[in-house]
DNA sequence: ACCTATCCTTACTATGTCGATAGGGATTTA
DNA sequence: TAAATCCCTATCGACATAGTAAGGATAGGT
């Protein structure tokens, strides 16, 4: 019931964009995306390919190329990007196939977590401001 | 982001033992579970043991020995089952290490989650009838 | 006392996914 | 034409999943 490294460094990547977008549209190189995340940047590459095919980011090649967000950040959602990185937003496979006991219980769960994803957007998340100390209770299981 | 078959099958023998509770407290063979359900008795003898060391289940050996929940099934929510058999509710390993951006996303998820998990209990899981067409629509990704 | 049903435990295996690393090719700007 | 960047395919070690295999321990019924 994990989100993968590949989910993660995904909105890593669309995180950093957005903070980028509008400045003239200059793109953005994974190289400083990666330097900045601490993150390899030949592995991102395997994760921007499926984003740019989904249309989430364009790509500009050669020298002084990278990538920009496909469209506002306002405009593409967490669930977006998780959908395209780790596979439909569901706790099972299959759920079609669940008997109806269990189905109801999967697709309560199913859309609460898309009701958390799909309602947040990039821009939501670049534009977060830490607020201090509201969340030092929450980390209970 | 999947409930893998140790959480699904946990709930499956969860719910066959809640519909045999309170009938003399006679209890369920596993046997019969793995029968009904159509699975491996082998495999859910592996499955059965983290819920018996978890007081969810209590054992009875010997010839028609078997198991029964170990508290009512309206005391057990669908959470104590998939916590012991999948791990901690989050979908992320480490919540804490993570980037406020980011972490606020996955509390807001882990909550969801468990705001569901939490508040079914096998009781309500045993006692489902289902409805008809009510979750014909339900199938969008 | 013995047989059998049942629980209990450990070990093994096949398959797939994760999280990369490796090595190079294609394209564009200066 | 050199350098920066995107692009593509293959490979790999570690780990988890979903079982199978083999047998031991316990207790009820006869």
């Amino acid at each position: 019931m994990k989100i993968s490294t590949k989910g993660r460094y995904g909105l890593t990547i669309m995180i950093d964009l957005a903070k980028n977008y509008g400045d003239g549209q200059s793109p953005t190189s994974l190289k400083s995306i990666a330097k900045n995340n601490d993150l390899s940047e030949h592995y991102l590459e395997q994760l921007i390919a499926p984003l740019r095919n989904a249309g989430l980011v364009r790509s500009i090649r050669g020298a002084y190329g990278g990538y920009i967000l496909g469209r506002e950040p306002g405009q593409i959602t967490s669930g977006d990007v998780i959908r395209v990185l780790e596979g439909p937003i569901s706790p099972v496979e299959g759920i079609e196939d669940e008997e109806p006991v269990k189905r109801q219980l999967w697709i309560r769960i199913r859309d609460a977590v898309k009701g958390v994803l799909d309602n947040t957007t990039i821009e939501d998340l670049a534009n977060y401001k830490d607020e201090g100390e509201q969340d030092s209770y929450m980390f209970y299981i």
